[in-house]
RNA sequence: GGGCGAUUAGCUCAGUCGGUUAGAGCGCCGCUCUGAUAAGGCGGAGGUCCGUGGUUCGAAUCCACGAUCGCCCA
């Protein structure tokens, strides 16, 4: 016999059926047709933050993925035109440092030592094996992108734009090249930018020395200044020494001057306001060694100086501090700058020549302590910024960075991002807040892998910016031929001539911020301002040949622009998010994107940061071969986006067993189906199901609706979390209400109870397929395409549900019903009363609602008659209605319900009480009835019932019959009979008078063809 | 140092507009069902709702202060 669905296992094996679906999809093209089918629909716009090409996938990435991806899916569903284009972050100190160290070079001297062009290709190899890593792992999470129309940002077009972008910030005057103290990574040898500061994991705790060094006054005898560090290595650059004017200072016995308030127990020789140490002189620490010795160090005043920590008197050092060096600007301070780019001594420092400023730091106590400059040392635990990239302690160098002044745009940027609808909503405050507080953006990078800053500094003092290739190749006067892409270091040998002075003029060494790389992408990929579209124009530069993408013209940018939806970690807030809005602001005025997605933090299952190091990473690889990636998907989708995800594989497990629920009712219709041979319907999809629909059918019913509507909702706010909770609950009610109550029509045959279960199973399997579009689109594949003429081949091509709205007073009553059951349960659990006992009557009150569901009532809790009416019990429990009764009575509630809890009142007619002087109307209070002799009572929220617990002969007797039933079914079970076997019963003459009453059922229930009297236990066997 | 958020059962978290006995999942224990069975159902133990004070007839919920943790900024 032909069945009409696939027999499934007992349980899903999730990685090898996700393996068979994506061949399926591969093979039947079905992204193509899904793209195809949505061809010409509405637009919707989503445009993908570039993804580092610099290792393969991880866990975490594929959350970000998987976001994208179902709401893609999504939206696919509800047919809408996309455009499905990845891209790769290819450039800067991610890719460049990871290349550095499979070479085993390590500083710049070497890299250029190496060879700059050998290196970019090393980096550009690098870059393409990890851009089809990653590629390789999306596809197998499930991700459906135009893989092979990537975008990569090392292309020349991409790198164009960014000029043009750089071109149009110097017309407007924003450019300039700022001479300031800058964070700078010594290992990297270069600056780092205010957003690369705010990343994860840049302040980290760490213990540094802590120093209180003596400054002996030059014109005071035997007198010193006593200041704290935790740097040793700015002593050596220290000009000066802060003090705060109205703080009082004193003199110790020792000569020691500090301020007062760090020091209240004194004692003090001499006290003196600080504005009366402003102009002291004294000796520096380090003054013999050069370089200090020309300075004269004095005390300057500060507001700002700390009277919290150290000793009221702070040290200064321009040249190796920010605060420092602005406070130097304010009193024309001279700057020393001890340290070259490596963070290493300057010759100028005698013995310190060539140490690190760490490898520094010892020798420079051991020093100070020996030349009696030291006060006392010990260990300082603070908060210490690190470079995001080699983790290296950062210091503070005076620097010329190129910066864009963001004083002129930040109106406009605040009023963009209050455009913007962030989700969730505190992350567009975060955006806010940086936009208030952000300075000026440093672009400007010391580094070989980037973006070519396109700037030609002329000794005429005329800027050149060049914001194009054709400008560029106009321009040059030398170097075209050898310029195989925009970037060092063939274009370092192209020198251009100046605008203003028409001399030669050669390119600033440094590279841009990658962060320009990724906020061009809105433009660059969508062919803002482009005239003509060219086919596979994109692929230029480092992406020729690695992607067919086209550069598009104008019109499409137009239609494209601003993105509908963007989704990425919280951390792009300062990074992509920022970069993208600044930049479209200054091209456009406009925002690049309508709608923002931000997610927090992924954790292990424990809530510890994953670490390489810590054993407990997971790779994406295992989680695909061991939980498979629809739990992956669950497991993301599980999560409130405003928390930070507990990942693992036990909550996997966990989501498995979820899943196996639906599995299992899946595997009930499959199974009986085809025993019965149900057949279904495609067009009920759409009209519901047909048949005589009976109360419960209609029930199941509206719940799938008010299923596909709450699903709806969730995708609508970009709330998955919301989808997974409404479908979750959706197949507990399938389950446990719906088969479970209807099971008995199955095994009959009832077509109406397939059918529903039918519809109840697909709809909600389509609602769900964005979140595990394996799953459901195997299952779509059985039970729809597998069984119905002319069903759409896949899930993702049968479009959205269209249901309306649920009937709510249907769904009402059979909670209630679902209420009565439960407290049903409770009733015969404190009574030991178990199911299989039938029992004689059960009496509800206050469920007027389930009046109509008796009959299911009483079959769940197996009683034989249901009454709706009063309890009649010894005692009447009555509670007050407190949002009735508080406004009502105030204060004189508290003595009303105490009376009412002690029993004091007086029921009178029409169901309202008198109480302590009050009467309370029938609305404002709730009945509830407790315990009498003989009746198993449990009560909430207003509803009883009272479940008749005295058992009779026949109720006896009907116990025993269904405990045979159940042991004889054991035994089928046991012997391994499959659900359609006849078996012929034995059973002792003991059971007789059971056979002789009840054998009909008997047989029914077990599907015996006869019962046979003999031996002296019961026995059964196959016909 | 400044800002934001959090603190509820052993663990992870819900808790609507202030309302009656504060819930769920997992884990634990017991019971139960047996035609979903490597499942399902019910019950139990387990709570100083971070602390203190205030507002209110009534506070996990609102306010103030404090503690601890996290994040962001410096």
């Amino acid at each position: 016999m032909n069945e009409v669905f696939s027999r499934l296992p007992a349980v899903p094996d999730h990685p090898a059926l996700e393996e068979q679906v994506l061949e399926v999809w591969e093979r039947e093209e079905t992204f193509e047709r899904l793209r195809e089918r949505n061809r010409g629909g509405p637009k919707w716009s989503f445009v993908d933050g570039p993804v580092t090409a610099n290792k393969p996938l991880a866990v975490h990435t594929a959350w970000g993925r998987t976001l994208k991806d179902v709401f893609q899916r999504y939206k696919a569903l509800r047919g809408f035109d996309q455009r499905y284009q990845n891209g790769f972050d290819c450039q800067g100190l991610w890719i460049e440092v990871g290349v550095e160290r499979e070479l085993g070079l390590n500083s710049k001297r070497e890299i250029e030592e190496f060879g700059l062009a050998e290196f970019a290709r090393r980096c550009r190899e690098v870059v393409v094996g990890y851009a089809e890593d990653l590629t390789r792992g999306s596809k197998r999470l499930g991700q459906w992108m135009d893989w092979g129309n990537d975008y990569f940002t090392f292309s020349d077009t991409n790198i164009e734009y960014v000029w043009r972008f750089l071109h149009l910030v110097h017309e407007r005057g924003w450019l300039y090249l700022g001479h300031r103290s800058t964070e700078w990574c010594p290992r990297c040898g270069t600056s780092l930018s205010q957003h690369e500061l705010s990343q994860a994991g840049v302040y980290q705790d760490r213990a540094d020395p802590s120093l209180f060094v003596r400054f002996p006054l030059l014109d005071r005898d035997r007198e010193s200044l006593v200041i704290w560090t935790t740097t040793p290595w700015t002593v050596p650059a220290n000009v000066a020494a802060a003090v705060r004017p109205e703080a009082e200072y004193g003199r110790r016995g020792n000569g020691e001057w500090v301020a007062v308030a760090r020091y209240p127990d004194g004692p003090f020789v001499e006290r003196k306001r600080g504005g009366e140490l402003v102009g002291w002189r004294y000796q520096g620490a380090f003054d013999e060694l050069g370089p200090g010795a020309a300075v004269e160090h004095r005390v300057i005043p500060w507001d700002e100086v700390s009277l919290e920590e150290g000793t009221g008197i702070v040290h200064i050092a321009p040249g190796a501090g920010q605060e420092d060096f602005e406070l130097g600007r304010v009193h024309d301070l001279p700057v020393l700058m001890p340290v070259d780019e490596a963070g290493r001594f300057s010759a100028d420092y005698g013995w310190l020549h060539g140490l690190s400023t760490t490898e520094a730091a010892d020798q420079i106590v051991g020093w100070l302590g020996e030349h009696g400059y030291l006060v006392s040392s010990g260990l300082y635990e603070h908060r210490y910024p690190h470079c995001w990239r080699c983790d290296t302690p950062l210091i503070w160098r005076i620097t010329d960075d190129w910066l864009i002044a963001v004083d002129e745009l930040r109106p406009q940027l605040l009023s963009a991002n209050a455009e913007v609808e962030w989700m969730p909503a505190y992350m567009g405050k975060r955006m806010d807040d940086w936009l208030r507080n952000m300075g000026d953006w440093n672009i400007s990078r010391r580094r070989y892998y980037g973006l070519p800053l396109p700037f030609y500094p002329c000794s005429c003092g005329h800027l050149n910016v060049i914001g194009s290739r054709s400008e560029l190749e106009r321009r040059a006067l030398d170097g075209l031929e050898q310029l195989e892409e925009l970037r060092r270091p063939w274009i370092d040998a192209v020198p251009i001539r100046c605008d203003a002075c028409g001399e030669a003029v050669s390119r600033v060494a440094e590279v841009g911020d990658v962060w320009l790389d990724a906020g061009i992408v809105p433009f660059s990929t969508l062919g803002w301002q482009n005239e003509e579209w060219i086919p596979e124009g994109y692929g230029t530069g480092a992406a020729r040949g690695l992607t067919t993408a086209d550069l598009p013209d104008h019109a499409y940018w137009e239609t494209w622009f601003p993105a509908d939806w963007v989704s990425e970690m919280r951390e792009q807030i300062r990074l992509w998010f920022y970069s993208q809005l600044l930049m479209s602001v200054a091209l456009t005025g406009r925002p690049p994107f309508r709608k923002v997605l931000g997610y927090e933090k992924m954790l292990d299952e424990t809530g510890r940061e994953m670490h390489g190091s810590w054993g407990n990473m997971i790779d994406a690889e295992d989680a695909f071969a061991r939980m498979g990636a629809d739990v992956m998907r669950w497991q993301y989708c599980a999560q409130p986006p405003s928390q930070n995800l507990l990942f693992g594989f036990g909550p996997a497990h966990e989501i498995k067993r979820r899943l196996l629920t639906l599995w299992n009712s899946v595997r009930f219709l499959v199974d009986y189906g085809n025993v019965e041979g149900f057949r279904p319907t495609l067009t009920e999809l759409e009209s519901g199901p047909g048949g005589e629909l009976r109360p419960l059918d209609r029930w199941l019913v509206e719940r799938t609706r008010q299923l596909v509507s709450e699903v709806t909702a969730g995708y609508e706010a970009y709330l998955t979390v919301t989808v997974v909770r409404a479908y979750d609950a959706f197949v507990d009610d399938l389950s446990n209400w719906y088969i479970r109550r209807s099971r008995r029509r199955f095994w009959e045959g009832d077509e109406t109870a397939f059918g529903v279960l039918w519809f109840g199973l697909v709809q909600s399997i389509r609602v769900i397929a964005p979140v595990v579009p394996f799953l459901a689109d195997h299952l779509w594949r059985n039970l729809v395409r597998g069984a119905c003429e002319g069903a759409p081949g896949s899930v993702f091509l049968a479009g959205w549900p269209e249901l309306g709205d649920p009937d709510d007073a249907l769904l009402a009553e059979v909670a209630e019903v679902r209420r009565v059951v439960e407290l049903g349960r409770q009733a015969r659990s404190s009574s030991g009363l178990k199911l299989r006992q039938p029992l004689r009557r059960l009496v509800v009150q206050g469920a007027s609602a389930a009046r109509g569901h008796a009959a299911e009532i009483a079959d769940e809790l197996r009683v034989k008659q249901v009454e709706f009416g009063e309890v009649d019990a010894a005692e009447l429990r009555v509670k007050p209605n407190l949002p009735l009764l508080g406004p009502r009575l105030g204060r004189e509630l508290g003595a009303v319900r105490a009376a009412l809890a002690e029993g004091r009142f007086e029921e009178l007619p029409g169901g309202a009480f008198r109480v302590d002087g009050h009467v309370l109307e029938r609305d404002e209070v709730l009945v509830e009835q407790a315990g009498r002799e003989g009746w198993a009572l449990a009560a909430d929220d207003g509803l009883t019932v009272a479940l008749e617990t005295g058992l009779d002969d026949e109720l006896l007797l009907e116990g025993r019959v269904l405990d045979l039933i159940h042991r004889l079914n054991t035994m089928r079970k046991d012997a391994g009979l499959e659900l359609t076997d006849r078996i012929v019963v034995t059973l002792p003459d003991s059971e007789s008078e059971l056979v002789a009453r009840h054998g009909d059922r008997i047989s029914a229930e077990v599907l015996a063809v006869r019962i046979e009297s003999g031996g002296a236990e019961p026995a059964i066997a196959r016909t």
